[in-house]
DNA sequence: TTACGTGCAAAGCGTTTGCAAGAGG
DNA sequence: CCTCTTGCAAACGCTTTGCACGTAA
């Protein structure tokens, strides 16, 4: 049972663009438009592994530090986002800076994620004396419609 | 700038505990008091780095190994909680089936996370219809009592 | 032509595991 | 005394990086 490294949880929570160190891929090469087809063609965030698979059936020979370096620097330049979902690799997919703050819903059922367009809104209250909030991220845990129980059992 | 493997990020979200595979560790050792007593004495949930240093003190020679394997028992027993955020590795806190709903702050700056026990509550309708919502996860980001920026350093 | 992007392989890092020595009951 | 637990080090899996070749512009 093994479950290897995770992903870089290094960077903290990178909120504001620095200017600093920005992998900006310029060129449009063949790898990247691969992978840029890949993510916009799914329906879902993919995975590292997942994005992969699915540029190198557009463009052969692809490898995955290739793969890693494009979303590292699409997600910089604003072009893909990274889902992350507690306890799971981060996964990536379309959305610009205009994609307006969300949340997401995952099914306990079925795994799948959904976006979540409504929003609690005003959460400094919920901080200590003292702390100040300046983001949020809300995660809901249930079923989706495809999932609903026959008869209903909550919790 | 390294950012390391992540955490097992395999399990998707144990809400119920099997009784599959259990690392019991039921002999009583003075490497796992330390664990607990540290992660105990801590008021907020510590990465398994934190654990470690801080349960050395209790007991030296103690090694990362040990800590894994106990934290691993530990929250299978129950007696421990993992504390997944967004892009983050695991941290561990206590919290047995009994420790009520509670949330996180995260600060920007430090990196610490700490316990909110407050709850925005109802979340039910910022989900589509036909969802059915059954728990939530919720992260709050910002700066804590000791990050404020030069003005007032509460706490 | 020339700097940037790619591929490969190796390094990094957090986590897990094999194994022999150590300790609880 | 026997088994479970520990500590060390190697293994693991995902991600990042160094370097030389390939290629967009």
């Amino acid at each position: 049972m093994k479950l290897g490294a995770g992903p870089p949880r290094g960077s903290p929570r990178p909120r504001v663009q620095a200017c600093v160190s920005l992998a900006r891929m310029e060129r449009n090469t063949r790898q990247r438009a691969a992978i840029r087809d890949a993510i916009a063609g799914a329906r879902r965030p993919l995975l590292p592994q997942e994005v992969l698979e699915a540029a190198q059936q557009l463009a052969p020979g692809l490898g995955m530090a290739t793969v890693y370096r494009n979303l590292k620097a699409l997600v910089e330049e604003g072009e893909l986002r990274a889902v992350h979902l507690p306890g799971e690799n981060p996964r990536y997919e379309v959305g610009g800076e205009h994609h307006h703050h969300h949340h997401h819903f995952q099914c306990l059922q079925c795994q799948r994620v959904f976006d979540v367009h409504a929003c609690p809104g005003n959460l400094a209250a919920l901080a200590p004396p003292g702390f100040t909030v300046e983001d949020h991220d809300l995660t809901l845990y249930g079923r989706c419609g495809e999932c609903q129980p026959a008869a209903r059992a909550r919790r």
